[in-house]
RNA sequence: GGGCGCGUAGCUCAGUGGUAGAGCACUACGUUGACAUCGUAGGGGUCACUGGUUCGAACCCAGUCGCGCCCA
């Protein structure tokens, strides 16, 4: 065995076994009759890198997979990637441009797509190998994309059945619009961000020589006092450039400063259009001058205030957001328009801004500029801001399919973990939007419509369906595509073979649990709930594990554009995947974010290294699993003891898997291998190994043997590589260790409590010793003599049971009785008694003195707290009567100990 | 504006009513036959603040301050 474990040797060869042998396949080592296990991976976008987010998902997801292939049950990790349209789109379209390709506009659709396929071939696994490389045991040979003909085909379904049930429709709407991808996107995939800006307040004249009064200043009861003659409203933006879209002014219904003016007119400056002024509730009196612009072509307020109110929609942009006015017929509308506003045609949306401005400040209509900051929606993919803007698209008719969702999870059929996301889930599915579901790209599902000269629609899977459907009219096919999360709302069941009816299908749906991060929660994991009901009327999966993100340590998503991701391949290759995994799987606490720290990382590296030396020590010692060895009928107290220990771990590991407490997990994990087996366990046996009796050295050696295979086999979902090369150093079966069986061990079978409290009595006296030797500056080589003073019976029969473990361990002669210590002899008290050191000349008076007025004045403490709980009625009126009795016994002990050690302190005093 | 969460050791974080914990960092000692990526011992906390409930509060309730996130 090697003297270090090197995990970049060790982990592609593992991988690559396990791998080849099937180990990973649906069902590999599942036991006859088991019940299935089944996850899907949520699909990473086939552009993706592999970030810290995903190792940590993944991590999860494999702890709780090998965990149940372990266990016998049928297990399926069904992995696969996304296509992931726009972002793909964008990686291909900067790929064209840096190697000084066509355009995609210059390739066409065809060859745009054919580029996008040998992309996808040549890097779009990558992240499948990244995901190799921390371990994930998916099976592989089942992996899905939501582009391959299959998943295709299904997407299709999906729409031509949503279709003909009338829950998609088309429409013209206002959209969120991307003016660099020049496609819709989602309310979801908007980011609304904090911008310093200005807000321009612009004077519009009103029509037809109308003037008012206009309040100025005002009593102390807010009634006005002084007016002012005004022939124009004041209105205000942050947007100017859609003022040429405006039609109408909005004010409050009840805003008496204006009352009299609703239904009379303003001239549009700059345009000549006239106006009409509406009234309103939108507007709020009390912002700004309480008078609204109206453009209802480029806000969706305004869009609801104009569909109130009757008021027109006037398109002033491009797809692109360039002004679009000169050959605008909504726009022209047989007005005279000034050439200087025409001028504006075709300048980006900004540049317009700023001339619109001027043009406004020069005709001496700009009434104020304030800065303040606003939220400015944007785009997260593009990082522009994006345009609302009135396109046709097509819709899902969410309202009509979100009721079964929302059901599944009140019911209880699908819990989510921890509870208090089912909230964030029931708030959003509560107040649904219609889902836009087109997109304007070329990458993703072609939406399955054709349309015939008179724009007929015909909805089909193929084109050759679509015009049996049209009688043989030569068709066109709508061009756009469908949102990503459309295809991937059908995961569950699309990678499982539907709409045919698979055998996978049956025997793996609804699938078990799906765990992802809350940031797509809406995105995602509602949408699959919707979409599985409306289509299968199952729920996709029975548990929902919400687990949170790995921030920076300023609390901020790690994301490319701050710069401040961390590369888990690079911790990887730094301290090996096992202890990546492990520090993930230690902190993934339900319901709270992640900081990554390095150091820890580190520190569990250093945990991997002990686990390869404690094997080391086994191999040494030539430790083998003996079959006839029966670990609940061990004679030696120190084995039965580790024994009991290893059967409290296990089940506190399946008890805190049970309820996805993986930090509980592993920190069992670690305290037990380290504190306990490294700590304590081995060191006893190196004793017990000496032994003159074979019958214990056997003994031992099995004890070994089975503890440390108990203690891999625990780890092994969270610590896969370390733990199968241990179980190949060391071990001799038919199965590998993923395929090992999983321990149903129970401290009631395998352990007894009187060995524990024996043991862990045998413990504090060895600390103790340590302690009081440490504190007095004893050498470490120096024995010391040990005195029994006084003892219970029982105690001193563990004493003498274990006492060539104490005197090893502590480092002391072979205890004696002498009821009164020598006068150079320190005296420790203990749990049942004190006991005595004898330290000759190595005695420093001053430093056990020292340590004795500490303990004293530090039980003093406790002591007087105790008193005073028991003091007072009330506690022990009411307090449990264990409680009370516990806290009686305690102060008692304490007692005991603060009277042995004023005794030590009068002895030397004298 | 609405909602959720957080504030515990120098740092990163567990802990949900009964004697404050882990990892890292720190101090002292140690090359004892698994392990210096280690061992032994140790220092270090007004559990953000204020009030309340309770025999008893880091934990439950109310408020305050600070921080983060989501939604509008």
């Amino acid at each position: 065995m090697k003297p270090k474990y090197e995990p970049s040797e060790v982990e592609p060869r593992i991988y690559s076994m396990w791998e080849s042998s099937g180990a990973f396949k649906a069902g590999a080592n599942a036991k006859d009759g088991q019940d299935s296990f089944c996850i899907m991976i949520p699909p990473p976008n086939v552009t993706g890198a592999l970030h810290m987010g995903h190792a940590f998902n993944n991590t999860l997801q494999d702890i709780l997979i090998r965990w149940h292939r372990m266990k016998g049950y049928d297990v399926l990790w069904q992995p696969g990637q996304d296509h992931a349209g726009i972002a793909t789109q964008m990686v291909v379209e900067r790929q064209l441009a840096e190697a000084g390709l066509p355009s995609r506009s210059q390739l066409g659709r065809d060859k745009f797509l054919e580029k996008v396929w040998d992309w996808k071939e040549q890097s779009g696994g990558e992240i499948i190998n990244q995901l190799k490389r921390i371990g994930a045991s998916c099976d592989w040979s089942r992996n899905r994309f939501t582009m391959d003909k299959g998943f295709h085909d299904a997407v299709l379904r999906v729409f031509i059945e949503l279709y003909n049930k009338k829950l998609i429709y088309k429409g013209k709407r206002l959209v969120n619009w991307d003016p660099h991808f020049e496609t819709a996107i989602s309310d979801l995939e908007v980011e609304q961000v904090e911008v310093n800006g200005n807000m321009w307040y612009f004077r519009y004249p009103l029509a037809d020589g109308e003037s008012f009064d206009y309040p100025v200043a005002f009593d102390a009861n807010g009634d006005p006092v002084r007016f002012e003659k005004r022939d124009y409203l004041v209105v205000a933006t942050t947007r100017p450039e859609t003022m040429l879209g405006d039609t109408g002014v909005a004010v409050h219904p009840e805003d008496a400063r204006y009352t009299h003016l609703i239904g009379k007119y303003v001239v549009l400056p700059l345009v000549g259009r006239k106006i009409r002024i509406v009234a309103d509730s939108y507007a709020d009196p009390t912002k700004g001058s309480g008078a609204v612009k109206i453009t209802p072509a480029h806000d969706f307020n305004d869009w609801e205030v104009g569909k109130r109110t009757e008021l027109p929609a006037i398109n002033v942009m491009t797809s692109r957001a360039q002004m679009y006015l000169k050959e605008n017929t909504d726009f022209l509308s047989n007005l005279d328009i000034p050439e200087s506003t025409l001028e504006l045609d075709g300048l980006d949306r900004f540049e317009a801004r700023k001339r619109i401005v001027a043009q406004m400040t020069e005709k001496g209509l700009l009434d104020e500029v304030k800065t303040e900051s606003h939220t400015v929606p944007h785009g997260d993919r593009s990082n522009i801001p994006i345009e609302p803007y009135l396109t046709d698209q097509w819709f899902i008719d969410t309202k009509k399919i979100v009721g079964p969702a929302i059901e599944a999870v009140r019911t209880g059929q699908t819990r989510i973990h921890p509870k208090q996301y089912e909230k964030i889930y029931f708030n959003w599915l509560e107040n649904i939007e219609p889902w836009c579901i087109s997109r304007q790209l070329w990458w993703g599902h072609q939406i399955p419509i054709w349309y015939d000269d008179e724009g007929n629609r015909y909805c089909a899977l193929t084109e050759d369906e679509a015009r049996q459907m049209a009688n043989g009219k030569s068709l066109t096919r709508d061009p756009d595509v469908l949102d990503t999360w459309f295809s991937s709302g059908i995961w569950p069941i699309g990678t499982l073979g539907w709409p045919d009816e698979t055998p996978e299908l049956e025997r793996y749906f609804p699938t078990n649990v799906l765990v992802t991060g809350f940031d797509i929660i809406f995105f995602w994991v509602a949408r699959m709930m919707m979409m599985q009901l409306a289509l299968v009327n199952d729920i996709p999966f029975a548990d929902i594990y919400v687990h949170a993100l790995v921030r920076d340590k300023f609390g901020k998503k790690m994301s490319k554009s701050l710069g401040n991701v961390i590369d888990p391949i690079e911790l990887v290759e730094k301290y090996g995947a096992d202890s990546v995994r492990f520090t993930l799987t230690s902190m993934a606490v339900m319901g709270r974010d992640l900081k990554l720290s390095e150091g820890r990382v580190g520190g569990y590296r250093n945990f991997c290294t002990k686990i390869w030396n404690a094997g080391r020590f086994l191999h040494l010692n030539d430790c083998r699993i003996d079959p006839q060895f029966d670990p609940r009928n061990t004679k030696h107290g120190i084995n039965s003891w580790i024994i009991g220990e290893t059967a409290k771990t296990q089940e506190k590991f399946d008890t805190a898997l049970e309820n996805y407490r993986f930090n509980d997990a592993a920190n069992t994990l670690y305290a037990f291998i380290w504190g306990k087996l490294c700590d304590w366990y081995l060191e006893f046996s190196k004793i017990l190994l000496d032994s003159e009796e074979p019958e214990i050295v056997a003994e031992t050696k099995s004890t070994l043997a089975w503890v440390f295979q108990q203690s891999i086999v625990l780890l092994h979902p969270i610590m896969p590589f370390e733990t199968e090369e241990l179980w190949g150093e060391l071990f001799t079966t038919d199965k590998r260790l993923i395929h090992a069986d999983w321990p149903q061990l129970s401290f009631n079978d395998f352990g007894n409590s009187e060995v524990t409290s024996e043991l862990e009595w045998v413990i504090s006296i060895i600390e103790n010793i340590r302690s009081v030797r440490s504190q007095l500056r004893v050498p470490p080589k120096v024995i010391t003599p040990l005195s029994i003073i006084s003892l219970s019976n029982s105690k001193i029969a563990i004493l003498e049971k274990y006492q060539n473990m104490i005197m090893r361990l502590a480092r002391t002669n072979t205890p004696v009785f002498q009821q009164n210590p020598e006068s150079e002899s320190i005296t420790i008290t203990v749990d049942g008694g004190e006991i005595s050191l004898s330290l000759g000349e190595v005695i420093d008076l001053s430093l056990e003195m020292k340590r004795l007025v500490e303990s004293k004045e530090s039980l003093a403490k406790e002591i007087s707290k105790l008193k005073a709980r028991l003091g007072n009625e009330g506690f022990v009126a009411k307090a449990p009567s264990e409680v009370v009795e516990e806290t009686r016994e305690n102060l008692q002990n304490l007692e005991t100990k603060i009277q042995s050690i004023t005794d030590a302190v009068d002895r030397i005093h004298v």
